[in-house]
DNA sequence: CACATTGTTCAATAGTCGTTGAACTAGTGA
DNA sequence: TCACTAGTTCAACGACTATTGAACAATGTG
């Protein structure tokens, strides 16, 4: 599992993306969480790095979303000082088809175990 | 993710399964190896810990089946001197509905790249 | 009994993970 | 220009992971 953090978001393909890499990258509460609300989003879909603030110091979510790109589960956008963030429900439906879905599922069954943002998530405005 | 193997199998209950603790396992490619044999074997789907020798070591397997055990993944019933394990279906299914399927139709997806046993374990004899 | 088989437990190892804070880059706006 | 904001990068740390081999327990067989 060798993780290359540096210059570029480096997104993979779909036919990129890995079984393992991806569970290991659900396996952590934190980037769980993370996808769980991008999951529960309306279109567009998207959310900025800063709606995550709750979940971790700055530094820390820049690492769990780099993990995120690098597995294939989130593809970020850049926009001005502010980067936007949304999941990658096509690929990966067509490269595991339920596979996500059924994650999703489970960890709306323990929201509450897993401390799961409610999703209401403030845009600050 | 504290982790205690000594003393006793200790499966955890239904409820007791935790979702990223299952995801962590899987996300492992011997324990995934374990996993999807045991899903693809027929009725009484149980195997022996030898069957898995091809995976790596002996002392390497009994540390994965011990971290298979702890996430609820897998049930160990012992016979003599061989110990005989099986998936625990129901209490996933149970527990996370459609979970395990979804996980074991995105491994069969790349069985090759996973390097999955093709399941037709010889039980030599 | 001795001996092989099955699998676990222990100790030690190198490598990786998640977390922190400080330093840094780059837009935005006064 | 100076300051503020958004987020990344870096270095360091303690903790955990997977792997190995040797030692161990327990069962079965001659």
């Amino acid at each position: 599992m060798i993780i290359r953090m540096s210059r570029a978001p480096h997104h993979p393909t779909r036919d990129q993306i890995e079984l393992p890499l991806l569970l290991d990258c659900l396996s952590d509460p934190i980037r769980l969480a993370i996808v769980y609300s991008l999951a529960k989003q309306e279109q567009p879909a998207e959310m900025r790095c800063g709606d995550f603030n709750a979940l971790s110091g700055k530094s820390n979510l820049a690492y769990h979303f780099a993990r995120l790109r690098e597995a294939g589960l989130i593809q970020t956008r850049i926009a001005g000082t502010t980067r936007f963030m949304r999941l990658r429900r096509d690929d990966l439906e067509l490269r595991f088809p339920g596979l996500l879905d059924s994650i999703i599922a489970a960890a709306a069954r323990d929201a509450e175990r897993l401390q799961l943002p409610d999703c209401e998530i403030v845009t600050e405005g």
